[in-house]
DNA sequence: AATGGCCCTTGCAAAAATACACGCAACTTC
DNA sequence: GAAGTTGCGTGTATTTTTGCAAGGGCCATT
């Protein structure tokens, strides 16, 4: 069945009873109507209406018809109702998504978030990847480093992460304080499993420590953390998180350059819907104080 | 919501997630189901789907979309199949309309052939009106004197009814039988109300009985043949009814002018179907002795 | 890094759908 | 019953839609 057009005048004809009656309510001349009504009886080889001179009465095809489309005419409009009050209300799914370092100041936020619009659903995805929001992957996206370029995304600067070089307690009381920066070359390293990482702060490791005091890589940046606190040697952690403990010992003072910047992105098909405003909005006032 | 089609394409995109094979499912250009898109976005002022290089993907509103469009589509499938499937089967309504005085002759057959089609619902209206196929009133109306001649009428002939003039065996008791014409314009007769009555053996009562001999009028052909049995006076009776009867007396042999041609009137869009062809000939099979 | 395939986009010409206009029939009302 | 109203049917002109073809981006493979 193709031609849902003609469907849908056959509806309005066997619901009024008469051609005028349906192409005023249509919108159209009353000779497209029967020609949308001789189109599909020919193509169905069933009389749908009997003509007559008050006008067109339907057949027991065309009663069939009208309750059909009487439902479909319900729930098209069911349909366009929901659509663009989705628009304008916050609910249904809000899918955020990070690296997985962020998740503990995302997710006390997420869930402020919830309670402040009940009728959010929310999904927070984490993973290495960045996620591809022109594919609908996301409707916001946290990102670190460098500023993201790609064309139909809206690129907000949220935060940045201050980052210095730190080592376990346990680490300085068998090796050591290193008094001056040529001392670092002696020490040993936790760093990033990719030794391309375009992190500054990685740059910086390379510039001026050799690769083989480097002596504990990953790849996954909560396990090099964990490294640095078990004492496996000198590492970068975020300001926050190595004053937030207590046992961490300040190697150097964090540099400007250092600094991660981080961007909030978000489709610019969906940026200027109300859900993602609310939560832009609820984002950065509940993380006012948390990252910094 | 105006423009099923558009809705209808946007289906094909999001259950298939490109244009490319949306068009060829629809038969239409790639450009074409674009513009549909678009059109529809637009109207809806919400994206429906988020455009990259691999295709369409359905936003939340372009999954809701989807979602009540498949219904859509099935429920149009099914009631393509359904249209199509009566015109050739026997099922559904079968209107049929008569006066009143052929129910006894047409009952039995419309019993008879709901055994031989039980899908079949039968409806069977009587009134002193005449119905109008053409309004979709009856699907086979069976009608009494001269040759319908509407436009879009299929027109049969059916039977015809043998008239005699008839008194019941209580009047010639009282009254005598006439032995002669010239003897009837001392009788008492029963008549049709409408004097105009344009049944030929009215006209012949007009024309050979002094109307102040018409003593019981009434406008049911039931009442005139109750009062005929019952003695008012000499009426006009089938001679099928009144020899079925032990008890008429036959005033004067049936002349050939006072046979009353029956008809079988279908609409010239409802003739054709298995339904109405199917009640037609068994009609005719039914009957073939029972009226003549 | 280059290449081929897939897919979307857009300007322009052809085709199709639509509006217009007039004619006709039936019903209503005065 | 005559005029007015309502509603359908059809041929012609116009508007809209569609198809076509060239252009360009992205991705995967070589």
């Amino acid at each position: 069945m193709d031609n849902w057009d003609e469907i849908r005048t056959a509806f309005q004809v066997a619901r009024l009873g008469t051609v005028s009656g349906a192409a005023d309510v249509l919108g159209v001349h009353h000779a497209t109507v029967i020609r949308h009504i001789d189109a599909l009886e020919t193509r169905l080889g069933v009389k749908l209406f009997q003509r007559h001179a008050r006008g067109y009465t339907a057949t027991e095809a065309g009663e069939d018809l009208l309750r059909v489309a009487q439902a479909t005419d319900d729930q098209f409009n069911q349909l366009v109702g929901r659509i663009k009050g989705r628009g304008a209300s916050v609910s249904g799914e809000l899918l955020v998504t990070s690296l997985i370092n962020f998740a503990p100041a995302i997710v006390p936020a997420l869930k402020s978030f919830r309670d402040a619009y009940p009728d959010v659903i929310v999904r927070y995805l984490t993973d290495d990847r960045v996620f591809r929001l022109e594919y609908g992957e996301a409707h916001v996206a946290l990102r670190a480093g460098g500023r993201p370029n790609e064309p139909d995304n809206v690129v907000q600067e949220f935060k940045h992460v201050s980052i210095g070089l730190y080592a376990a307690q346990s680490y300085v009381d068998k090796y050591g304080q290193p008094a001056s920066p040529e001392e670092l070359k002696t020490h040993q390293f936790v760093s990033h499993e990719n030794a391309e990482s375009r992190a500054p702060f990685y740059a910086w490791l390379r510039a001026n420590v050799p690769a083989e005091q480097i002596v504990f890589r990953s790849s996954d940046q909560r396990v090099l953390e964990e490294a640095v606190i078990e004492g496996a040697g000198i590492g970068f952690m975020s300001v926050r998180e190595a004053t937030s403990r207590g046992d961490m010992v300040e190697i150097m003072p964090p540099l400007e350059d250092w600094r991660v910047p981080l961007w909030l992105v978000t489709h610019v098909d969906l940026h200027r819907t109300a859900k993602v405003q609310a939560f832009l909005k609820h984002l950065k006032e509940y993380t006012a104080e948390l990252i910094s």
